[in-house]
DNA sequence: ATTTGTGCAAATCGTTTGCATCTGA
DNA sequence: TCAGATGCAAACGATTTGCACAAAT
């Protein structure tokens, strides 16, 4: 019996999750998974997630967390949020929703509730399949 | 009399778009601007202008097409797009619209019409205000 | 034992910068 | 003349990759 399936509250669900997802579950993934998912939704860039990872005494390298990220995201646990241009932030909601994008801070948080909503979605060009839609609200402090 | 302002169609215009931005008229902005714009709105990375500049026997340095693009964009003439993450697209149509863009083509597109319109633009966060909407539409080749 | 993941450092890519040299007004 | 522009090459920051080593099944 060596399914030491332990049963810290996240521990469990992260391991099969990731099982689920046909990853290893292994040290690294499991830490990462539960950083990123243990602080209700976040918009989160590698190099931060490296940092917090190493504070919390889990040291992984950056390649790693990278690799990490993007194995997540083809797994469908996150969400690539393409809007700064140079950096790039993974959304732990993946739901359908939007953001505000705060420029000077460079910040990106959910919009809440059904705030937004697309009044008609254009049809796509010939052949072409609308994929996602993706609405970002640039806001600044108020001045 | 030096001031060899001749009639070509663009030439003019552009050389007094500048001048109006507060940008002197050189040889390379100008070139830049005409390529810009004599060919409908256009969206055009760095790269791509530079070597359409090389190709039409305008040499410039990519360094210069980097600070073109961007003291452009400061005179509002081009807008930056950001949707791709990796790369900077420079929109040559400055008016509200929205984009299609197109997954591993990485081509930018605008949504025709009034295609699209937001429903309800939510209220900013606390003390910000709203500084644009960018709405992606991402599709890819229906298959 | 095998397969898959990890770490490191070097490599890449887009973009920016420093600085000496030109150019437009 | 002389502030402002340009070109080049080096600097940069984010991300990726190659490869030897380590861990999971």
């Amino acid at each position: 019996m060596t399914t030491h399936t332990a049963m810290e509250p996240n521990g469990k669900d992260v391991t099969n999750i990731l099982r689920t997802a046909g990853l290893r579950p292994t040290r690294q993934r499991v830490s990462l998974a539960e950083l990123l998912y243990s602080k209700g939704d976040r918009h989160i860039s590698a190099e931060l997630l490296h940092e917090e990872a190493v504070a919390a005494d889990v040291p992984v390298s950056l390649a790693t967390v990278y690799n990490t990220l993007h194995q997540f995201t083809e797994a469908g646990l996150l969400r690539e949020v393409a809007i700064d241009g140079n950096k790039t932030y993974f959304d732990t909601n993946v739901s359908d929703h939007h953001h505000f994008f705060i420029e000077g801070e460079n910040r990106v948080i959910d919009i809440p509730g059904e705030g937004v909503g697309i009044g008609a979605i254009p049809e796509a060009p010939e052949g072409m399949e609308i994929v996602r839609v993706d609405v970002v609200v640039r806001v600044r402090e108020k001045r």
